[in-house]
DNA sequence: GAAACCTCGGAAACCGATTTCCGAACACCT
DNA sequence: AGGTGTTCGGAAATCGGTTTCCGAGGTTTC
């Protein structure tokens, strides 16, 4: 009978209880086996009577017996985890990785290390030391910046797929986002309904992602017989950038569609757009990018924006991960497509 | 001499080779001593000559060495390993939380697996039995909601650090914000600034954060001999409802001062208040909870807001992890103070 | 010159699992 | 009754480290 008042017994728990971890000796005890036939029992191997596996396996069971994986590593060789590093901060684009990642990882199955290295080799460096330390089946590269990267050291031990970031050796196996192609469909559907005096407004000159677009941008209205209002406005990815850039180009041009490098640009354009008595999408169609829903669903009116499925992207870096380590090595470049979002900003409801 | 077309040689690297990892056993080999005295040379124990430890130190350096980790916990029985669950969504939260969490733990010294539990009871008891079967040395609890939530399991064999959110179990160690002193902190800053009739827009009832921080604003209130104007408004955690609620309350009362529970709220606030020709902050200051950059920075004017200090907190977390793991533990509630930061929201520049 | 002591480094047990190999027990056949 | 074959489960090696214990060899002391 269960009194409130009793001291706490140790009763079976499902997970663990406060004592020292149970070992496969205390399963072999209690099932009156050796451990040779616990380890059998549990993973289905060797030939036992049914009568034994069953016993095994409820000694398991009442003593909540979870098997040390430090152990089991040491005699299989694999540790069922890989280490993932962002080579600058953790953040929006980080997050939807990992997530994916995670999924095709089975989710627990394999755990995932997240180490952030903050723009800093040294740190990087740092971190690859530990991971492979910790002996992990496979490392995920990624990072903020889309411009291809330095290997992250040579000749490792270890299968290494770098995600949305590229590494700057075609051997290596990356995983990344058609830019490019996004920037097309942006384009593409902005002339779809009807507009033609298209500008682009984006981030720093600098950075890949903001030239790879910009350039396709251009590319893709040529092909339409088209020509961009003024040239692409490199700047900052921020909202008081797209504000400010708007206003210039109102000042100057006469437009029918701004397709911007970020939600961010393209929230700070809706705003400057208001301000100065301009309706979306009536008198100006709007595109963003990165559909970041912050963003696009708080803007006024809800922003259409270019997906680049961050969380597909890091199912398909750790499938190309698994893959390598089980012995079919996937190697090069693999792009992937991204997925237009549509909403008010380009269409009246 | 070096020359670009000849066959890759393997030279000795920092970081590993594609080979097998060396093992202490290749070491000895090179040293000429027994695995023994490796790790005694390696480790700093036991008594060797001088020239003995570093013929071993100068062995391990050829090789790049990594130990084995999985065999040092076999034998420790530390992994120097944590696990940190979010019950809910790995989010905006959850990211500064790890941050200092990591950075407590030695960034590197100390690993971090995250998982994340989408509000799913099954997955969370699921990743809680991995991370057992990893023997984590000690498991971080998180979540988005504030309310206190019962404990993820009894008579764990690890310890347990809940923080932001807290458990239920009042012998449990929790580390949370202290919401009531940040919402007190951004009334007195209201006061001090000069405003008396304001009014208070947040996120829904349900929520435990919402109704804390508004029952500590009328609280505040109160002790300076003033009233809330109205009720507060219980409503999203979103833009939306900031424009909305405040459009209501500029329709039925007088305010020179809003403090919302949220930067997106505030944001929305400062939307419409702009939409309805109110100067911020001369006609009705604004404060914002979070000091969420991305809100508070973008926002017109700029945002003076309630910072959580989340990194700091989850430092902490982690330092009382770490104290319980050396075996002095900690128990009981732990909560820390927010700050106040300033922006042209409530101080005319 | 022998006993006592100290220094250094090796042998081996141990951590907790997996896996191979082998032998005991039993059934079946001639 | 004896030989053969099959089924089941245990003993022991193994993974790669740490740590304890002990002994070889050199030095000091009387």
């Amino acid at each position: 009978m269960y009194c409130a008042a009793m001291p706490t017994r140790k009763l079976p728990e499902k997970v663990g209880n406060s004592g020292r971890p149970t070992t496969i000796s205390d399963v072999a005890q209690l099932a009156g086996v050796s451990i040779g036939t616990v380890s059998k029992a549990l993973n289905g191997r060797g030939s036992l009577r049914a009568e034994t596996r069953h016993r095994v396996l409820s000694a398991a069971e009442q003593l909540g017996f979870l098997p040390n994986k430090a152990a089991m590593t040491l005699s299989s060789g694999r540790t069922y985890t890989v280490g993932m590093i962002t080579t600058d901060t953790i953040g929006r684009f980080s997050i939807p990785l990992l997530m994916g990642a995670e999924d095709a990882l089975g989710a627990g199955e394999m755990s995932v290390f997240l180490c952030d290295a903050r723009d800093d080799p040294i740190r990087e460096q740092y971190y690859l030391r530990t991971l492979l330390g910790r002996r992990v089946d496979g490392i995920i590269v990624t990072g903020r910046r889309t411009q291809a990267r330095p290997p992250i050291a040579a000749d490792l031990p270890v299968p290494v797929v770098y995600a949305f970031i590229s590494s700057a050796d075609p051997r290596d196996c990356s995983v990344v986002v058609d830019e490019a192609g996004g920037a097309r469909l942006a384009v593409e559907h902005l002339l779809a309904v009807g507009r033609s005096r298209i500008a682009h407004i984006t981030g720093p000159e600098r950075h890949h992602s903001a030239t790879v677009r910009a350039a396709a941008t251009q590319d893709r209205l040529t092909e339409a017989g088209l020509d961009l209002v003024g040239a692409p406005m490199f700047g900052e990815w921020s909202e008081a950038w797209g504000r400010q850039a708007t206003k210039i180009l109102l000042g100057t041009h006469d437009i029918d569609a701004i397709f911007c490098g970020s939600d961010q640009i393209a929230r700070g354009a809706a705003d400057a757009l208001a301000a100065t008595g301009r309706r979306v999408p009536d008198d100006v169609a709007l595109v963003g990018f990165d559909n970041w829903d912050v963003m696009s669903l708080a803007c006024q009116p809800p922003l259409t924006s270019i997906d680049m499925e961050l969380e597909a992207l890091g199912r398909t870096a750790a499938d190309l991960l698994l893959a390598t380590i089980n012995g079919e090595p996937a190697q090069g470049r693999h792009s992937r497509p991204c997925r237009l979002v549509v909403r008010d900003s380009t269409v009246s409801r």
